[in-house]
DNA sequence: GTGAAAGCGCTAACAC
DNA sequence: GTGTTAGCGCTTTCAC
C-alpha cells in the first residue's frame, strides 16, 4: 500500500505538504505542487479512508436507509438510491446502504461509530420511531418523505397533498363527478406512511372544494387485487368516470381490466396516475400523471446533507411542487347517460 | 463521543483489556468482563469505525456495485442489493453502494483507499472491463453473474443456460413445437450481458436436442414494444404455441395482448417466464417459471466474500441449479388445427 | 489475566 | 511557502 509518507519521500517534500497539496488548504508553489502531483500519479497513491476519517473526523460517507418492504414501488426506491449515490459522489462522498428493517438501531450504530458523517432516511412514517434519534443527533440527517411533525428535521419530498389536489382538479375540470382513488397497498396506510396519507388528504380536500365525489380504495400492485378493487368500485359507484392511481404497479393491470370491460380510455373513463414519468409513458395507454421526481429528490437530499456538513444550515424542508402532464389517459367526462 | 479510554477509565481497567473483552481475542476473568460490559452499556460506547479500520486494517465494509441501467429488471437488482446488505450485517459488515457507471475507476478507488475490505459486483458483462482489476486485486471480489472467462474469479449466478434449457424441455414435453423466446431489451444483448447470452444458448441447445423451433426476439419491457414484438412473432411464425419470457416487465403486457387476441392461456398458448417467483405468481395468469433466486444469490455472494476475508479461500464459482415451478400459465400444446 | 506502549496513515495546529 | 509534531481512537505486540 502506498502511503502519504511514500509520496512525500518520492517528491522530496514533507508529509504535510503532500496533504496540503491534496486538500488545497494552503497555498503551494507551482513547482512543489507539480512534483507532488507527479509522485501521487506515479505511485498511484490513494489516501487511506480510515486514517483520513480518524485524523480529519470526517468519513466522507453518507448513510442511506432504504426500506426493505415490497409494498411500495421498488423502482422508485432504487432510482432515488442511485440518484443519492451519484449526487454524493459528485461531492466526494460515498454511500453506505442500510436496510430499513434495522430501524432505530441502525441510526444509533451509524451515529455512534462515526462510520458516516450524515444520514438520509427513506420511507418515513408519519410518526416514525427514528425521528427522536435523528432530531437529537449531532450529525445531519435528511428525510426523503415528510412525517407528521417535521420540526427540527430537514425533509425533502414531493408535495403529495398538492399532487392529490392537482389530480382531482384536472379531472373536475374535465367534468368528472365520480372519481375513484386507487391507492397504495393497505400496509402503506396501516403504517401511516407520509406520502400515502398526504395524497389522500389532498384528494379529499380538493374533492370537497370542487364538489365531486371520491371513493378511496387501497390496492395491492397485482392483477388479482386490482381486479377485485375495480369490481368493488364499479359495484358501489357504477357512475365512476375517472380513476386516480397512486400504486405504480396497479396502473397497467387497471388499464387491461378496463379494456376487458369495454371501457375505452379516455372516451369512457379517464385514468390519472401519481408515478414516475417513465411509468406513465410506458403504460399501454400513456397516462396523464403527476410525476414523482425520484432523481430530483435524491439529488436535493444530498445537497441538503452536504450543505449542513459544510456548515451551511439547511433551511427547513423542501416540498417539491407537483406538476401534471396531460397524456392520452384523460379526457372530458362522457355525457351523462 | 465515547472512546475506549472512557470505558477503560469507567471500568477501572486498561484500554487493551477493553479491546480484548470486545474482540474476545484473549481470555478475560468473568469479573473484569462484567465490569467492562457494564461500562460499555452504561456509556453507550461504539468503536470508532475509522480508528478500528486504521489499527486493525479491516474496515468491516463490503463494497457493492449496482448497475445504474434501467433495461434490466430493477426489482431483482434491489432485491439482491438488500439481500447482500442483510447478509453482510449478519457477519458484522456494512455495505458501500457503488453505481455501475463509475466502472473500473470505482474499483481502483475502493481498492486503493481501503474504504472496503472486499467487493461484490453485479451486472457483469461477458468481457467486462473491471475483470482484470478484480483478478489482480489483493482484496476479495465476488461477481454476481458469470463472465466469458471466470478464471481466477469467484462468481455466483443462476445457471441461466440450464434455466433456458429447462423452459424448452418443459414446453417440448407438453408437445409444443413452435416456441417464441421474448428476451431482454436489445441493449442487454449489445452489452453481451452474461445471463442473457447464456439463457439464449441454453434455449437454442435444448431446442436442437428436442427438435423444436425457437424464434428469439429481444424486447423492451413496455406495452408498445411487447405489442410490436408479438405482432412480428405471429407474422413470422403463426403456429407459435408457447412463449418463454425473460424480461420480467414484459410478462404482464404479453398476457394482456394474448387475451386481446382471444388466445387463452394455457389452452391456446403457454407462457413460461424466467423471473423471481413473486412476479410469476402475481401475473394476471400465474406463470410457470424458472425462479431467479435473488435473495439466495445475494446471500451466497456475501458468504463467499466473508469466507475469503476469513482466510477460507472460496472454491471457484457457484452456479445455482434452476428450478421450474409449474403454474397455470403452461399446458399441453393444442391439437394441431 | 492484565497493563504499557508502539504504531496504523492521516490532518492540522504551530513554527519559521 | 514549507517543515515539524502532536494527536485522532483503536489493535496488538511485548512484558509481567
Amino acid at each position: 500500500m502506498v502511503t502519504l509518507a511514500d509520496v512525500a519521500r518520492d517528491a522530496g517534500v514533507s508529509a504535510s505538504t503532500v496533504s496540503y497539496v491534496l486538500s488545497g488548504k494552503r497555498t503551494i508553489s507551482a513547482a512543489t505542487r507539480a512534483r507532488v502531483e507527479r509522485s501521487v500519479e506515479r505511485l498511484g497513491y490513494r489516501p487511506h479512508a480510515g486514517a483520513r476519517a480518524l485524523a480529519g473526523s470526517r468519513s466522507w460517507i453518507i448513510a442511506l436507509m432504504v426500506p426493505l418492504r415490497t409494498d411500495i414501488h421498488v423502482p422508485v426506491m432504487l432510482e432515488i438510491a442511485m440518484a443519492v449515490t451519484t449526487a454524493a459522489r459528485a461531492h466526494g462522498y460515498d454511500v453506505l446502504l442500510l436496510t430499513g428493517d434495522e430501524g432505530a438501531e441502525a441510526v444509533r450504530r451509524v451515529q455512534g461509530s462515526s462510520v458516516a458523517d450524515a444520514m438520509i432516511v427513506m420511507d418515513v412514517e408519519l410518526d416514525d420511531e427514528r425521528l427522536p434519534l435523528l432530531r437529537a443527533a449531532e450529525s445531519p440527517a435528511v428525510l426523503i418523505g415528510l412525517p407528521a411533525d417535521p420540526t427540527g428535521l430537514v425533509c425533502v419530498d414531493l408535495d403529495f397533498e398538492a399532487a392529490g389536489a392537482l389530480c382531482v382538479g384536472h379531472l373536475a375540470g374535465l367534468g368528472h363527478r365520480d372519481i375513484a382513488f386507487v391507492g397504495g397497498a393497505p400496509g402503506v396506510y396501516e403504517r401511516h406512511t407520509g406520502f400515502a396519507e398526504r395524497t389522500l388528504a389532498g384528494v379529499r380536500a380538493a374533492a370537497r372544494e370542487h364538489g365531486v365525489r371520491v371513493l378511496h380504495r387501497p390496492c395491492e400492485g397485482n392483477y388479482a387485487s386490482v381486479a377485485a378493487t375495480l369490481d368493488r368500485i364499479l359495484e358501489e359507484r357504477p357512475g365512476t368516470t375517472a380513476y386516480i392511481v397512486q400504486n405504480e404497479a396497479a396502473a397497467d393491470p387497471l388499464l387491461a381490466l378496463l379494456r376487458q370491460r369495454r371501457l375505452a380510455v379516455p372516451e369512457d373513463v379517464s385514468v390519472v396516475a401519481v408515478c414516475p414519468d417513465d411509468v406513465a409513458e410506458r403504460a399501454s395507454v400513456p397516462l396523464t400523471s403527476v410525476a414523482v421526481p425520484a432523481r430530483d429528490m435524491g439529488r436535493r437530499a444530498v445537497e441538503a446533507v452536504v450543505a449542513a456538513l459544510d456548515g451551511r444550515p439547511a433551511a427547513g424542508s423542501v416540498l417539491l411542487p407537483p406538476s401534471l402532464t396531460v397524456r392520452a389517459g384523460s379526457g372530458p367526462a362522457p355525457a351523462a347517460g
